[in-house]
DNA sequence: TATGAATGAGTCTTCATTCAT
DNA sequence: AATGAATGAAGACTCATTCAT
């Protein structure tokens, strides 16, 4: 009795995902207290009760979202950087690049993104899949670096700047958009600052 | 009927009050969504009824709270602003000192800075308290830093920068403390970054 | 403890008539459940305490009201009994000038003979009161027509159809007025069935 | 969220109905106000819950039930109605038949029928159900009268009268037994004034 | 596996009444 | 006598979860 199944068959297994991809857009969208897990089941398709066979509760489907999904809504920088290299050269170019896809990934997921920072503070395992997605990029990130010739001292610490200030930038200007600031100004000065942060870890000779 | 009453004498403004403060602290520390208006009645030790001759709604203690205690917790920095001048000479140990004041506030009130962090994202009032929050530090460090002799180019943006820098850097310290970084290097990079960040803003002949 | 006080000063005899009237005159218009008791003191500029020094309970208020008022509300025709002498010669125009007042008392006092005749299904005491004012109604139209010659013929019966008959009409016409029913005739129609009704009883000789 | 469910499955509906009938009944004996959901829901022997997955509140149980069960309290006369002929010949006999019925039915129903006035006086809808039950018994035996070779010499307004006449007797003896009237005398005036008012539309070579 | 009706503890809120002043 | 702040029981309604089918 209450024993949580997991689906074998390739029908079920298809279900449980559907209903935690449109389970957990949905309350992304509306935010997890506003939805009902009826609601839930009715945006899947499926009945109430077969949620309870997949999921322990309401709230392991948002867990399970936040696994899945999570690093794309929090870092579509991701996404340039598995698609070019970094160099030396084209340092400047590639960060102007992460601002861009941050900026349009966070306008794109801007509901899912509020939540899950809100539900990060409400609950501990949320919170630490943020993290976890936060080391994994940072890790990816100096893994790249490293590769290509940039010095390793004190990298993982810069690298975790870089990424939180792309980060900052990003929310000041997909939330804060009726202030009266300059945001390429702002854009310029992060930029110039990652690549002061990052000067000393480049390698002259590579 | 249901009117909300505006407490006159000095016993009925302290009971509201106390009714906002413990209330507010009770929900940041088990969360808004956790604690009933009972709850709240308890903690401050009234009755449920008289919440609602002062209050229009469990969400307006909430709100009332942020509006009164949202600066100090999500900015302790201020304490630092409010102590002491800055100038050029001191501009770094002032930095510095801002960080480690805004470490220390963080850590005293984890819980009440991601309550209001997470509401932020679920209320429209509480992001509008905390973005004026955010504009009114801002402001009152651009003010300081121009009454001090530092131009004004651009500095709105990079005070907002160096804030929010700052706030990064405390996130870092106070919720990650697990991952294997160095938090001092950290720290020092932040400083750097910050005086790099304001260093065209220092008139020599100040 | 919770005495109940009457009144002895002048002063305090107008402040719970006061109360009665206003409260009364309060619930008839919003409904007996829609109005607490803070509005009714505020409605008569009293604190809620006194009410209570007053009355048992806010019940006891509607009750003393309907005592005072529900006469005049529920049978306005009393009005023209009260100017008039009533005789052979002028029964017919009687009738027809107690079917006015009827139907003006009504719409004066809508709301609160709507709302007496609500109670009067929910309270004893106020179907008592009612009854009694139908009673006190019945025998002073009888004791009218007695001194005035009609004979004593099954007359309580028959003034109370009379009077019943022409409140019935009143409610047809004040509150059924979007039915497509020729008013005219039915009032005619009524005063027809009374003259038929008290016929027998007009003596000739008077 | 909270959509209201219509019943499909035979089971369901059986259920459902069981909630208006007993609710209703309930909510007559004892006072709309003096009912709880929950009262309601022990009396049908269902949850709490699933009351609100049937009804979109408390009162709309009440509505519905008015609207089944309202032309049996307000008007038990139909019964005769639907089972007898009216013709001149037995047009009195059955008049006081229709206030046998009335008299029966009330007395059946005297708590479901006061609150049913009451609350109509409280609530426009339950006011709109008993307007236009009158209407439908009005047509219904204008109808019969029709059929059956009475003239329509305003024999709407009639039917009415008629109709509230008999309402009016029956209230009398079922409320006010303990007054001094002779009943089967005033019951001999209402079928009397009965037939004078309709005498005009027997037509004679029917 | 799957359904969706059913459960009932829990929530916010109201208001007649009391009581300290 | 008078005030009006305070009480707390009671009410309508919700929703995560269970269970009969």
């Amino acid at each position: 009795m209450g024993e949580i199944r997991q689906p074998i068959k390739k029908h079920s297994i298809a279900k449980k995902n559907k209903i935690i991809k449109d389970g957990f857009k949905l309350m992304c969208d509306k935010g997890y207290h506003n939805v009902s897990s009826v609601d839930i089941a009715r945006e899947a398709g499926v009945s109430t009760g077969i949620i309870y066979q997949y999921f322990k509760d309401k709230r392991s489907i948002f867990i399970e979202g936040a696994h899945l999904y999570a690093s794309k809504i929090m870092f579509p920088m991701l996404n340039v950087l598995e698609k070019e290299k970094i160099s030396n050269d084209n340092l400047k170019e590639m960060i102007g690049k992460m601002i861009e896809e941050s900026i349009k990934g966070h306008k794109r997921n801007k509901k899912a993104h509020g939540e899950l920072l809100s539900m990060s503070q409400l609950d501990e395992e949320v919170a630490k899949i943020l993290k976890n997605n936060e080391i994994m990029v940072t890790n990816k990130v100096v893994n790249i670096l490293s590769a290509n010739g940039f010095s390793n001292d004190n990298l993982k610490e810069k690298v975790h700047l870089t990424i939180n200030m792309i980060d900052l930038l990003t929310h000041e200007i997909v939330y804060h958009k009726h202030s009266n600031f300059d945001y390429s100004v702002m854009t310029s000065n992060v930029i110039d600052l990652i690549m002061h942060l990052l000067s000393r870890n480049i390698l002259s000779n590579n």
